[in-house]
RNA sequence: GCUGGAGUGGCGGAAUUGGUAUACGCGCGCGACUCAAAAUCGCGUUCCGCAAGGAUUGAGGGUUCAAGUCCCUCCUCCAGCACCA
């Protein structure tokens, strides 16, 4: 029966009682006990809690509360990360101190946190704007600092007209406006506070192997980071000078046929004197550097550039005079800034080189990548008898290469015993290209050196197999001139790889695409593959050649990513001041410790000018000359909010500490953070610069572990009504505290934890009706004692250690949708077959960590002195997880004819027997039994023999 | 274009990881209670069909006694990156 329930009175009630017993602090460390350090990512204190905060904190709250009644000590603070510019717009809008406006902001959101009814350790609480925490902000830069990882320097930043501050990389959306104001960003060269996180490159990708993380994060920060390999390959150029150039191609080497140089390059400064056509070079060069990203952007596929006169360059591998360009493609802040051209090889080299009627050589004859794995016998020995056959369209000139081996049917019987009279080998394939495929007109015009063909199998590290292998080359006469159908690549293909086993072994689907693609039509083959008209290294394949050319020419295998270093500096008031001073000489030095925390000034006009609103603060200046001297001048620009939220999982742990930012000891008691929840917009922000601070902390002895989360759970949105995202404008914003209001913390937790799996990043719409669902849910619950029965049924006690068998696993693996479920239809059966008095204590229990409030309530109501919250969780019993009877599927030749009731773990005899002798399935189990498939109570699969 | 992920009823979603597809909730339909409505309770609800029966997990193919789950081809959607050499 349902029955309606107070739950204001009933939340209010509990809430207090909870505050003042503190029974979810979690005072020091209990080493009787396992630990667990759950976080979520604390808020920003705008003012009111969202529904996102909701879904972000309460629906963790039931795995927190397991775990606690699990026997687990459970770390699961909250805190504020109340720095940065919200407050600082709302402060010049409504004209207020922005620490007045963040304070109160804090306390109106713990206040609405506490609603929430969640289970924190408040007594771990700490906020980015507290001193004693920015002192530590501040501290952690001074060693930074010490440790060249804070450093100024000449960098290309983003600059908000909007927000009038440099913003990091990562704020800017990827249409070149500002994630938080929307204006259009520019790019500006400044003087900046930067972090050196491009050292910490390769440590950053390399250590996320080991993380149980989801992929895609791990994907995204290797993609933001971004690392290729390849070389730098010094070029002489006709000035003397030699410049170095980037590529993760170095094979190609022998095909480059330009170089070119970002429009910003300070060789063409340099150079002025030599450069014939300098008045139009530096327009150019003008003009490109003003384009700001979307500019480039927009004339995405149009090449522009023009060539310096008077100046050339020598190809170091075959000693070609080559001509220079300078072309907006080519990125100052990337590599070397140069690049040396191979039109024949990359797209964007090849569109240059068609516009500038630039020579295109062909250096690589694609074949499979470095994955390629050549086909092997049963014995594991790589197989014999291969042949490579490199195919040419004569009317494009362009190559493509094929290989086969003596397994391939098509190409067996040719071999092996196909071949006809007086043909050759040679002949006996181009036959079967020539019928099979349908390619008329292919004829071997060059037998490569044999050295090719060796080469090819001797990378295959296999000399000795060679006996039999050869190359040539054949030309596909007038491939262009004939309709090339999908039948004709079918029949391409089918040759090359009879077997489809063989497929994954001998070539991989790009190179399948890559071979089909050179013969008709005009893509640049940009796979790696085996060389050509590279002199020596002829045959060789690509990942070889790299190194070995690179070799040639000295240079040297070189990284280079995508990642720049972090700027940190903000011309705005609210955040934390850099702790830095200038001597006279304008040395920057750190602001020691004893003087930390270096306070905000309060003297200042923050609107936004542009210019930092510190440095108008004539209360800063005068504490600096007052304790360096003077002619000593502050540091004017404040941190980006990013560096607070970098650290902050250590101070909880230890946040009144006054020596220190975080004890050693309190880090090893807690550290690490064993599952961190949170949003996937700070995937490769927040996430990768917390896990490069730590790095930097635990290289200065500072920090007991070198990766902050073991494990990462993202989740996703919770969006209005309509399916859209939440926003003002469209008038579809649930507030969390009308429907807490309406139907209760409870309510709102759980119907946020049945909308669907937690952390699959998936989006879920509110959906007015289904929260229903979930307060007449805990209504039923509500009235569930009125089914209490004197008697204890066996019926009611299976179905309940099901129950908590299933909500304890799906606990485990954040399945919070289906463990609700469980308990529902525990609920459904239990009000027709009534529950024992011990029984529904247990079914409370189970209740308690989704609805906290409601059960602590039935928890007194029958007479319990403690909390449900400091109970233990039941544990499944065995015996009642038995079952004796099992409803197993019947499949009469694998198709489902119905079920059938037998005794559990009943044997494959009595289960046909059953079936034979059964009026429904006899019938149909007409002739002779020729095969059994019985899976112990799941199913069983009749097959009948065929009379 | 590259990388990662996902496609199951009217909707949110379930399926012990190869073994009875559509649990649970919403919505909807019918009935009960009521002067009536709401609330509540009962029954039904993947689709076609009166039924027997048949079809069905984005499309097509394959492996298997058995496929939502594994393999191949294709389509669609979401997320990240994108002139990065």
């Amino acid at each position: 029966m349902h029955k309606k329930f107070e739950h204001k009175e009933i939340e209010k009630k509990w809430q207090k009682i909870w505050k003042e017993s503190g029974i979810y602090n979690v005072g020091t460390r209990d080493l009787s006990r396992e630990k667990e350090y759950v976080l979520v990512e604390w808020p920003y204190p705008s003012g009111n809690l969202h529904i996102g905060h909701w879904f972000a904190f309460a629906v963790v709250d039931i795995y927190v509360r397991a775990h606690r009644m699990q026997g687990k000590q459970v770390l699961f603070p909250m805190g504020f990360d109340a720095f940065g510019l919200p407050a600082e717009n709302a402060a010049i809008k409504r004209n207020l101190d922005p620490r007045a406006w963040t304070e109160s902001n804090i306390v109106h959101m713990r206040e609405q946190l506490e609603q929430m009814g969640n289970a924190f350790s408040w007594d771990k609480t700490t906020s980015s704007t507290d001193e004693e925490y920015f002192e530590w902000t501040q501290w952690i830069f001074t060693r930074f600092f010490e440790k060249d990882i804070a450093f100024r320097g000449e960098a290309t930043v983003n600059w908000c007209p909007g927000c009038n501050t440099v913003i990091a990389n990562e704020q800017v959306l990827s249409d070149g406006t500002c994630e938080r104001s929307g204006d259009v960003v520019d790019k500006r060269s400044m003087m900046q506070w930067m972090l050196k996180i491009t050292d910490y490159a390769d440590r950053l990708i390399n250590d996320l192997e080991p993380l149980d993380w989801p992929d895609h994060i791990k994907e995204s920060q290797k993609q933001w980071i971004g690392r290729s390999s390849g070389a730098e390959i010094p070029f002489t150029l006709s000035t003397g000078d030699v410049l170095s150039v980037f590529t993760t191609r170095p094979d190609t080497l022998y095909g480059a046929t330009y170089l070119v140089l970002a429009p910003e390059h300070d060789f063409i400064i340099r150079s002025k004197n030599k450069i014939q056509n300098w008045e139009s070079v530096i327009r150019y060069s003008q003009e490109a550097s003003q384009k700001d990203d979307i500019a480039r952007l927009k004339s995405e596929k149009e090449k522009t550039g023009i060539k310096l006169e008077g100046i050339t360059a020598t190809n170091p591998a075959n000693g070609e005079e080559i001509p220079v360009f300078i072309a907006d493609y080519v990125l100052k802040g990337y590599g070397t800034g140069i690049i040396m051209a191979v039109p024949a090889h990359d797209e964007r080299d090849y569109a240059f080189a068609t516009k500038f009627n630039l020579p295109i050589k062909q250096v690589v004859v694609p074949c499979a990548n470095d994955s390629h794995n050549p086909p092997k016998n049963d014995y594991g020995e790589v197989k014999r008898d291969t042949i490579i056959v490199h195919l040419r369209n004569k009317s494009t000139g362009k190559f493509a290469l094929l290989n086969w081996h003596e397994s391939l049917e098509g190409i067996t019987t040719a071999i092996m015993g196909g071949i006809e009279q007086g043909q050759t080998a040679e002949e006996a394939v181009i036959n079967e290209i020539n019928e099979e495929a349908g390619l008329k007109n292919i004829k071997i015009i060059h037998r490569l050196p044999w050295v090719t063909a060796a080469r090819y199998c001797a990378s295959h590290k296999n000399e000795n197999r060679c006996a039999h292998s050869f190359a040539f080359i054949a030309e596909v006469e007038n491939l262009n001139n004939q309709e090339i159908t999908s039948q004709h690549e079918q029949n391409l293909h089918s040759l090359m790889w009879v077997e489809e086993s063989e497929v994954l072994d001998l070539l991989t689907p790009d190179h399948q695409k890559q071979v089909w693609k050179m013969l008709h039509s005009n893509e640049v083959a940009t796979a790696p593959g085996y060389l050509m008209n590279s002199e020596e290294f002829d045959g060789m394949n690509s990942e070889e050649a790299k190194v070995a050319i690179t070799e040639k020419v000295g240079g040297k295998m070189k990284n280079t990513y995508r990642l720049r270093d972090w700027s940190i500096g903000r011309q705005r008031y609210w955040g934390v001041p850099i702790p830095i001073v200038y001597d006279p000489e304008g040395k920057p030095h750190v602001i020691p410790k004893e003087y930390l925390p270096w306070k905000l000034p309060t003297d200042v006009d923050f609107k936004p000018t542009g210019e930092a609103p510190l440095a108008k603060s004539s209360e800063l200046k005068e504490r600096v000359e007052s304790i360096f001297g003077k002619g000593w001048t502050p540091e004017v620009e404040t941190m980006d909010t990013f560096v607070d939220s970098s650290w902050y999982f250590f101070r909880y742990l230890d946040a009144h500490n006054t020596d220190l930012f975080s004890s050693k000891e309190k880090q090893n008691e807690w550290m690490p953070i064993d599952i961190y929840f949170g949003g996937s917009e700070h995937n490769t922000m927040h996430l990768l610069y917390s896990r490069f601070f730590t790095k930097v902390l635990y290289d200065l002895g500072l920090s007991a572990v070198d990766e902050p989360y073991k494990k990462r759970i993202n989740r996703g949105l919770v969006l209005g009504p309509d399916g859209n995202k939440m926003s003002k404008s469209k008038g579809n914003v649930i507030d969390p505290d009308e429907q807490v209001s309406r139907l209760g913390a409870d309510t709102v937790k759980m119907y946020l934890a049945f909308m669907g799996p937690y952390g699959e990043m998936a989006d879920y719409p509110w959906d007015m009706g289904g929260i229903v669902g979930l307060r007449r849910f805990l209504e039923r619950a509500y009235g569930l004692s009125e089914h209490i029965t004197e008697s204890n049924s066996l019926e009611t006690a299976r179905l309940l250690h099901k129950t908590i068998d299933k909500i304890t696993r799906d606990i485990e693996q954040y399945k919070f949708n289906t463990a609700i479920s469980a308990l529902m239809i525990f609920i459904n059966a239990v009000e027709k077959i009534g529950i024992s008095n011990n029984d529904y204590t247990i079914f409370l229990k189970l209740l308690a960590p989704f609805a906290p409030h409601l059960s602590e309530e039935l928890w007194s109501a029958i007479g319990n002195k403690g909390s449900i919250h400091q109970s233990q969780w039941p544990v499944a019993e065995e015996k009642f997880l038995l079952e004796e009877t099992a409803t197993i599927g019947v499949q009469i030749n694998g198709k489902m004819r119905g079920s059938i009731t037998v005794a559990y773990d009943a044997d494959e005899a009595s289960v046909v027997t059953a079936l034979t002798s059964s009026d429904e399935y006899s019938a149909k189990i007409h002739s002779e039994i020729a095969r059994v498939i019985y899976i112990k109570n799941k199913l069983i699969n009749i097959i009948l023999s065929k009379t």
